[in-house]
DNA sequence: GTCGAGTGTCTTGCTCAGCGAGATAATACG
DNA sequence: CGTATTATCTCGCTGAGCAAGACACTCGAC
């Protein structure tokens, strides 16, 4: 099985590193007594934040892949742990903002941020063409998994 | 967002990649009405027939972190569904080891082989220095998730 | 203005994945 | 043989998420 030429090695390897991905961030999700998709909702505000979005709860929800009970559930779990805070919109007054709390984003550098840093520190390793080989192999990847929608 | 230096843009790549392999997941296992934990445990059903070692129910829910409950819901789900069966350990009987039904071998390479294969056709694209480099990339990553368990 | 359709969120009642505790069955070891 | 250990299953429960619908706000037509 491990013999199986170099392609199929490093297709077994990818997906060794998205298994280890969410072993890492569930550890997180363990450790501050969330669940997965809470811990997705976080990374997704953070996301939105970092780019200067609003993130109303439809959005949010429909980007989980969930209705609006699960929404409202999934909002009142995190403000609840006080990990987020709604906000009535001001423009719009039927929506109703998600902003992250100061502290989560600190929690989620704190876990996130050491192995950030290690993979930024192993690419500094690998010259312009390296690079711009591992930029394109993940580049076709992502595209290749977002046409297989069939 | 988009200008944070090279190493961070393939950092946010690799998370992207990450996502839309989940993505593409999670469409198989709605299609086969299957939950995210049913298509864990099918794949690593998958990679212990292919590595020729029996899969017992126990080291599949430790594999997944679920407990023995759990655990036994699970294999109840897959057999029902006909993706599974149940066989009493020769060896030892108290075992149950889980076989994966041909079938649902079948239909898992039939969803995930075209993206392997295009993974595969990617690869062969680039020279042996870049495919080293590739590699070396993703098993630091990998290293770096595991390394991370503080 | 105000009426109605449209849209965003929340409530209610339910299903079912997964947990804890403990029962049952097979093995290992004295 | 009998006791401890290991592997799985059963029972009762909690809670995430769904479907349906209530409620609140917005916006365009008149």
């Amino acid at each position: 099985m491990a013999s199986q030429g170099p392609e199929l090695e490093i297709v077994h390897l990818l997906r060794a590193v998205t298994v280890e991905l969410g072993l890492h961030s569930s550890r997180f999700a363990r450790r501050n007594a969330l669940h997965p998709t809470d811990v997705r909702a976080l990374i997704a505000l953070m996301d939105a934040s970092r780019a200067d979005e609003e993130m109303s709860a439809g959005r949010l929800g429909a980007l989980l892949g969930l209705n609006s009970a699960g929404t409202t559930s999934l909002i009142d779990r995190l403000e609840r742990g006080g990990h987020v805070r709604r906000v009535r919109g001001r423009a719009d007054r039927r929506k109703v903002v998600v902003e992250v709390d100061e502290k989560a984003v600190e929690l989620g550098q704190a876990f996130f941020g050491p192995l950030i840093d290690r993979t930024v520190e192993l690419l500094q390793g690998y010259d312009e063409r390296e690079r711009a080989a591992i930029r394109g192999f993940l580049e076709g990847v992502r595209d290749a998994a977002v046409a297989e929608e069939g």
